[in-house]
RNA sequence: GCACCCGUAGCUCAGCUGGAUAGAGCGCUGCCCUCCGAAGGCAGAGGUCAGGGGUUCGAAUCCCUUCGGGUGCGCCA
């Protein structure tokens, strides 16, 4: 996986948490693309290396994947097979070093997703729907609505391409259910394109009866959202409402400097360097700082950075302040259970920078309440800079005030109502910090 | 040509599905740091919310339109 799949998957994975935490019963998935010709590229790509392994110079042709990521699977192709593929056509091996070089694959994307601390509940392949009468269920669903049919498209305007011949293909009435041409489900020799497989995973996702679907596309695939969101409306006759999550780029910057990627030379950035330069839990709350369909400045050296430039050191530290009061007050001999501190006498915090901070606190149920219904994690992310801000400002005021430090002198009632807005702040941050996946730490070291 | 996304302070971005003087960070300016953790703190300057219409008691937010940027547009997934 490369970066920009690694928000991809932030942004799923917090917006289900996000959901779980607004009352929502989740389930993950993750729809394998192992169907379809791109695999047979992946498997030439492979074959390649395979060479590679064995002395030979691999021939990285036009077209086919030049990523150092093959590498280790054309060593393991060597291992399962020795040189018994070597100078043999194609027909001979596509089918085999398809498979194992797309489980491989799938073995190093899980793995990339448990390092970020992500986890599926389903993976769904592509592949598995073919062959076993889903897609032609699904399509037929389709054509008894009378939304199939054999046509023509037209081309394009203004961009017509050079080798333009009408064909006659098998279409989906999409424009019935709002998009702006007729899509087609199978090429002019009968085979499906992907839309086919969607339109049966999507028909399948209906079939188990879900309330709400969500997906998550590359911003290069929002072309594809009316025509899906067109196909989840006709087979769940409008029951089932399909947001389509839109998941811009990552940029990639060192000291401000861009940081060179390119897919073509095969030097694109992969979510383990990133991982393991800036950790998990940096990594992914730095992916959610943007909303979804915005491009995303990444920059490595600042990620690290210990300073208010970085909100996700901002947020720790304040948790760890708020551990650190409530290590003290425990110190001092006062119950910070959360039964005791429920009994203080919340109006002895009468100053306007305790009140903006309680003020604060206080919404945090309508903030997840709106986050949660416009499928917008980022927004918690915000609102925990926000929060730290409000609590980190507090805490410098203490610094000129002694009354308004957190930790005050004996058990008193004023002193337990201190302590109570503390936890309260500490409440929110750790709820939020658990929404976006990352772990709250009490001390900074 | 069409569709979708974006356009808010010098820069990077928030802005609660219509509500009070439009908010942060960086940068800039000026003060401050033996004091609960100064890996800083406080304050200030800076905005025709791209432009123009419309709906409304009220618009950054909704509708129309123009301009500018991005993405995509039939046997590629």
């Amino acid at each position: 996986m490369h970066v920009g799949h690694v928000r991809g998957a932030v942004v799923g994975d917090a917006l289900s948490r996000l959901l779980a935490f607004a009352g929502w019963q989740v389930t993950r998935e993750y729809y394998i693309n192992d169907g379809g010709a791109q695999v047979d590229v992946l498997a030439r790509s492979a074959y390649e290396r395979y060479r590679e392994a064995h002395g030979l110079e691999p021939e990285i042709r036009e077209g086919l994947y030049p990523g150092d990521y093959l590498i280790p699977v054309g060593a393991a192709l060597k291992a399962r097979f020795g040189d018994t593929l070597l100078d043999k056509g194609e027909q001979f091996w596509l089918s085999d070093v398809r498979e194992i070089a797309t489980d491989l694959m799938m073995i190093e994307i899980k793995g990339d997703l448990a390092a970020l601390g992500v986890q599926m509940d389903v993976y769904s392949s592509e592949k598995s729907l073919y062959g076993t009468g889903q897609i032609e269920a699904a399509i037929k669903t389709l054509r008894d609505m009378d939304l199939i049919y054999e046509g023509t498209l037209e081309p394009p305007k203004g961009k017509e391409p050079d080798d333009w011949e009408p064909r006659v293909q098998t279409l989906f009435r999409s424009t019935a259910h709002g998009d702006d041409v007729d899509r087609p489900v199978q090429k002019s020799d009968g085979s499906w394109t992907y839309f086919a497989p969607d339109i049966a995973y999507h028909f399948n996702k209906v079939q188990r009866g879900f309330d709400e679907l969500i997906d998550i596309f590359g911003a290069d695939h929002g072309g594809y959202v009316k025509r899906m969101k067109a196909a989840v409306s006709a087979l769940s006759n409008g029951r089932v409402p399909l947001d389509i999550k839109l998941v811009n780029l990552v940029k990639l910057y060192k000291n401000g400097e861009p940081f060179k990627m390119s897919k073509r030379a095969g030097t694109f950035v992969t979510l383990r360097d990133v991982v393991e330069q800036a950790g998990a839990d940096v990594t992914r709350f730095m992916m959610l700082t943007r909303k979804n369909d915005v491009p995303l400045d990444f920059d490595f050296a600042k990620v690290l950075e210990q300073s208010k430039d970085n909100p996700v050191f901002y947020v720790q530290y304040a948790n760890a302040r708020i551990g650190s009061v409530m290590r003290k007050s425990i110190e001092a001999g006062m119950d910070v259970s959360d039964a005791a501190l429920a009994q203080a006498d919340l109006s002895l915090l009468s100053h306007p920078a305790e009140i903006d901070l309680m003020q604060k606190i206080a919404e945090w149920p309508r903030l997840v309440d709106i986050a949660a219904r416009g499928n917008e994690p980022h927004r918690v992310a915000f609102y925990l800079y926000e929060l730290a801000s409000e609590f980190h400002g507090l805490w410098n005021r203490g610094n000129d005030e002694p009354s308004l430090r957190f930790v005050q002198a004996g058990n008193t009632a004023t002193a337990a109502a201190k302590v109570a807005l503390v936890r309260a702040t500490g409440v929110a941050i750790s709820a939020g910090l658990a929404i976006l996946g990352v772990t709250p730490v009490d001390e900074m070291r």
